[in-house]
DNA sequence: TAGATTGTTAATCGATTAACAATC
DNA sequence: TAGATTGTTAATCGATTAACAATC
């Protein structure tokens, strides 16, 4: 993992999981090489791209030869931090941050959840896959004593923006965020990551009516014909 | 809503919701008209960026004044299908699949559930979120007497390409993706959407960890000085 | 009218693809 | 050695930004 020093695109990290997700697959099938011409046509990828994308971060191949599958599964995941150990805090204990504390999530990705925060009195005190929920008021005292990298973000939209920037003063340096606001820290430090349900749908919501008229307008033309 | 002829970039499409959000709250905060300069501070975007995505789908400004909030509010919901009704069916009956249906995500947003489906005896006949559950089985005859455009994909990961595929069979035109494999539908005009939770979660991953290290590394710097 | 701000064209920048020498 | 495939440089393509005439 050499040449950190070059300016990593956005776009090169986010395709690193699909690569990876790839290499299980081939892993699975007990294949043991792959080019990135073969990697590229299962993943509707250009080989160019794969062999530009991972050479921001090392040289993996072997010229004739391709990539050992086993050896760049594992250093991709090494890229991705998947190996080290987060611990994360979920904050707001709704439907959503239930389902995915229930789900086993974090631990699968290496970031140990320790503890929940809620405001409502009937969850305080109770367990959400396996981890306690304290009193949001509680969370300086608590965040003190164990510290976390990460904070997830569960909570409605109008409290985001308030409970992002406490989690940041309680010493986060990652926020998880899965309420429908764009939450604004000054740090520029602090990782924010969005997973914006209503966007994502919203763009559904266009291709979908962007087809529909499209074939009523094929529809009218053919009429018209 | 002219010139739908040239292509319009993904990259634009996807910031359309944003752009939609930053409008909603200058309407809540009763302001009647904003420029591009301002709504540019607002998002931290050019200017520029905001006047070309806008002009992909018509002319909504009036020179020398700027947008009229409400109005811009509008044709983007109308460019987003917001003021449509899609039926919409969720495909497992899971944790997130459940959290979904609770939290009126699909209501919200003009997808309107008509039934769910699951493969578990004691949830099958049950409701969620108002919604009757259905054995999967069922899916073929209840899909044809009440077709569906949407599935959202809330299965395991290994039924995911099998029941997107048997849901494009039925008649779906959409596939809102929570699992985490890739689908692959050879219609092209079927949409799929995408939100792979473990893809954010390594992005995070990544971010957290090239942090952690040039932190660490300006410190070994510093010591050595 | 003068100032402001759009719509749109031109310039710049970055990302993707193509090409190919190096080499297993 | 010959064939295959990488790592990397060069060419192309697309997206973002800058500039400015049109005009409210």
């Amino acid at each position: 993992m050499k040449k950190t020093l070059q300016k990593i695109s956005d776009n090169t990290i986010r395709r690193l999981p699909r690569y990876l997700r790839a290499l299980c697959e081939l892993e699975v099938a007990g294949l043991e090489r792959v080019s990135s011409v073969a990697l590229g046509g299962m993943l509707g990828a250009t080989s160019s791209q794969i062999r530009q994308d991972l050479n921001c971060f090392g040289e993996f191949g072997t010229q004739g030869y391709g990539y050992g599958v086993g050896l760049l599964k594992h250093a991709i995941e090494d890229i991705l931090g998947k190996n080290r150990r987060y611990r994360s805090v979920l904050i707001g204990a709704g439907n959503i941050g239930r389902a995915l504390m229930e789900n086993r999530f974090f631990e699968e990705n290496g970031f140990e959840p320790t503890a929940v925060f809620d405001v409502l009195p009937e969850r305080i005190g109770t367990r959400i896959g396996g981890v306690r929920v304290f009193d949001v008021r509680d969370m300086p005292r608590r965040l003190s004593q164990f510290p976390a990298e990460v904070a997830v973000l569960c909570v409605p939209k109008d409290a985001a923006q308030s409970s992002a920037e406490q989690a940041v003063k309680l010493g986060v340096r990652a926020i998880w965020n899965f309420t429908n606001a764009d939450i604004c820290i000054e740090n520029a430090r602090v990782v924010v990551e969005n997973i914006h349900f209503s966007d994502s749908l919203m763009t559904l919501g266009y291709r979908l009516r962007e087809r529909q008229d499209t074939a009523n307008a094929a529809q009218q033309t053919d009429r018209s014909a």
